[in-house]
DNA sequence: TATGAATGAGAATTCATTCAT
DNA sequence: GATGAATGAATTCTCATTCAT
C-alpha cells in the first residue's frame, strides 16, 4: 500500500526543514563558500543527493533560508509598549530589535555575513537595502513624532530643522552595532547593562498614534 | 654590490607590496573565498608561481594583509583635538574614528567581511579580540573622564556608579554601526549630516590629560 | 476474474506501450544519454518507480524500443505495386521505403542516431547488421532482375558481369541519404521533387515473381 | 632560468593537440555524452584538470574539434579532375567527397553523430545548414552545367526544367549515404566497386569553367 | 501495484599548490 | 628569481536505481 499524499507531504516538508536548519548553522559558522553540500548533508542526516530533490542548487538553498527568515522577521516584528505603558518609545524599539535579532542568532549572523558581501547577494538577487529602508523609515517616525531635546540653549523660539532621517540612521547604527558586536563575540555581551544606559536616553521618545 | 643587494630588496618590497594591494582589493571586493590566487597574481601583474615566493600560501596572505593593515591602523590612529581646540572630545574619536575607516576603504571592508566570519580569523590566529579591547579601552578613558549627564534629577550627592565601560560599549557600537553603513552602502552616506547631529551629543566630553 | 486478469495484461500493455512511446519521442528528440528516466516518467504519467517494473533499466528500455519498432518495420515493409501496375519497381522500393521511414519519424530518428554511434548498440547486442543486409538482399533481388543499362557501348554479346550486390549499395546508401536528410533536417525537404527525378531512373527496373 | 615564451607555445600546442585528438578519437568512437573528461585526459595522457587549462569547457572543446575539422575541410576540399583531365567531373566529385571523408575518420564518424542530434548542436550554436548548403551548391553547379539526360524518348524541342537543385539533393544524399555506410560498418566496405558502378553514369558530367 | 523519497557513484569544473626549466 | 604548465583533491550537481510503505 502506497504512502498517501499526505505522508508524502510530511516527508518532504521534516527533510527540507532539516536541510534548512542545518544549512543555517553552517552558513553562520563557517560562511556560505566555506560551507560544502556534503556538510549540510552530514549534518541533516540525508545523503548530498536528496538535496537536490528540495533544492535546485546552493544559491537557491541560501536564497530559501532568507526568504524563510526574512518572512519570520517581518512577521514577528511589531514593536510593542512595555507592561504597564501606553506607548511604544524609541527604547522599546532599541531593545526589541536587539532581543528579536538575539533569537535568531544564526540567522542573523547568517545576514551580517552576506551584508558584508554585497556581491554575493547581487549575484543572488536578494535586495537588502529594502530591508534598511524599511527599518529606517520606522525610526524615522519615532525621532520625527518626538524631537531630539538638543543643547537646552537651543530652546529659541524657531522650531528645529527636521533631522529625522539623520537621526533614524544614528539609532540604526547604533542597534547594528550593538546587535553585530553581540552575535560576533566569543565572550558574554553586557546587553542589559548596555540596555540600562540607553533607557536614559531613548526611553522618552514615542510614536504617535 | 651591496647596492644591488638592496636593489633586490626593494624590488621585493615592491612585489610584495603590489601583492597585497592587489589581493586586498580583491578580497574587498568579493571576498576570500571568492578570490582565486590566479586572480591575484593578474592584478599585480605577475605569475601564480612567483606568488609563492612572497607568502607561503593564500592563508598566510591574508594573514600579511591583515597584520599590514592593522599595524598602519595602530601607528596611525591618534585622536587629536581640532584646529583651535586643546583637548580632543569624544566627538572628534568618533569622526575621526570613521574617517580614518573610510580612508581604509577596502580594508575595513575586509575587515568586516573577517569580522563577521570569526571562525575563519581563529583558524588563522588572528585575535580580532585585542582590537575590540583597545578601542573600548580608548573610549572608556573619555567616558571615565566626563560622566555622562544622565537625567537632571539623578544629580543626588551619591556619585554615580562607573559606567565608562558599558558607555564606551555604546560608543563602539555606533562608530561600528556607522562605518559598517558608510562600508556596505552603494548609495552615498550621508555622513555629515551624522557628524552634525552627533556633535550635539558628544562634543562635551573630554579625555583628561 | 478472468476478465480482470485480462484488464490487468491490457493495462500492463497500455502503460508499456505508453512508455515506449514517451521514451521514443525524447531519445529521438535530444539522444539517449541526454533523455533522464524521470523525463520519459513524466513525460508518459507515472512515477519513475513505476517504470523499473516494466523495464528492468534504460538500457532494456532502449532494447524494448529498437526492438517493437524493428518488428512493425519487418511485419509491414513490403513493396506493392502501384495502383493499375502488376509489378513493383526499384522506384516503389525506394518511395516506399523513403515514406516507411518517415512515418515512423520518430523511430528512425532514433534509429539513426544509434547507428551513427555504433559501440553503443553493440554493448546492447543489437545486431544493426541484420537491417542492412535485408534491405541490400532486397535490393539487389530488383537489381538482379533488370540489369543496369549501362552505356550503350557496352551492349556486345559477352554478358555483363553480376552487379547486383553493388548496385544494391548504391540504391541503399541513396536511401538512406535521402532519409537521413529528411529526417534530420529541420526545413522542409522537397521530398516530392527527388521523387519525380529519381522516377526517370528507376521505374523501369522490376522484380522477377 | 625560465622557458622562453617560444617553449611555453611549443608546450601549448602539443597539449592542445593531443587532447584534441584524444577527445575526437573519443567522441567518434562513443559519442559525445559517454566520453568523459577524465577519458579524454587519460587518453591524452595528463591530468584532467590541465584540460581546463586549455579550454574552457567540454562544450568548448567539441566546438574546437568542429571548428579545427571544419576549417581543415574547407581548405582542403577542392575537386580535382583527374591525370590526363581537363575538366573535373561530378564522378570526381563524389569520388574526392568520399576519399576526403575518409581520410578524416574520425572526424567524419564525429559529425554524422552530431548531426543525427541537431538539438546538441543548436545548443553550441554550430550551423550545420551552413555546410550542407555549400555541398549542395558545389553540385548544383554540375548539374546546371550539363543538363541530366533524361529518357531518350523526352528530346523534344522544349528544354527541360532546371532541375539542378533537386539532382544536386540527390547526389548529396547518395555521397553521404556512402560516407555514412563506409563509416559505421564495422566491415570492410566495397568503396572500389561502388566507384566503378557510378562512373558509368556520372562521368559524363562536368563543371563549365 | 504504485509512489516518490533516498542513495551513491560518477560527471564537470575549480583552484591552491608544486615543479621543471 | 620567474614562468606558467601541471596536478589532484575538493566541490557542485545529475541521475539510474533501490526501497520503504
Amino acid at each position: 500500500m502506497p504512502r498517501t499524499k499526505e505522508q508524502f507531504q510530511q516527508m518532504q516538508e521534516s527533510s527540507k526543514a532539516e536541510i534548512l536548519q542545518a544549512a543555517l548553522e553552517l552558513f553562520a559558522e563557517k560562511g556560505f563558500e566555506n560551507t560544502s553540500i556534503s556538510a549540510i548533508a552530514r549534518r541533516a542526516g540525508l545523503s548530498q543527493g536528496l538535496m537536490y530533490n528540495y533544492f535546485a542548487s546552493k544559491d537557491a538553498l541560501l536564497l530559501a533560508i532568507f526568504e524563510k527568515g526574512w518572512a519570520e522577521v517581518q512577521s514577528s516584528f511589531v514593536v510593542k509598549p512595555r507592561k504597564g505603558r501606553k506607548k511604544a518609545s524609541l527604547y522599546d524599539f532599541i531593545v526589541q530589535a536587539c532581543r528579536a535579532t538575539l533569537e535568531k542568532r544564526d540567522f542573523w549572523r547568517f545576514v551580517y555575513i552576506m551584508r558584508s558581501q554585497p556581491l554575493v547577494l547581487e549575484r543572488l538577487g536578494v535586495n537588502i537595502l529594502a530591508f534598511e529602508q524599511m527599518i529606517l523609515a520606522q525610526l524615522a517616525q519615532f525621532c520625527a513624532a518626538s524631537p531630539l531635546p538638543l543643547n537646552s540653549l537651543d530652546e529659541s523660539a524657531v522650531s528645529p530643522p527636521d533631522n529625522s532621517q539623520t537621526e533614524a540612521r544614528i539609532i540604526f547604527a547604533l542597534i547594528d552595532g550593538i546587535c553585530f558586536h553581540c552575535l560576533s563575540s566569543s565572550q558574554e555581551y553586557p546587553l542589559n547593562d548596555v540596555f540600562a544606559l540607553l533607557q536614559a536616553q531613548y526611553d522618552n521618545r514615542f510614536l504617535q498614534e
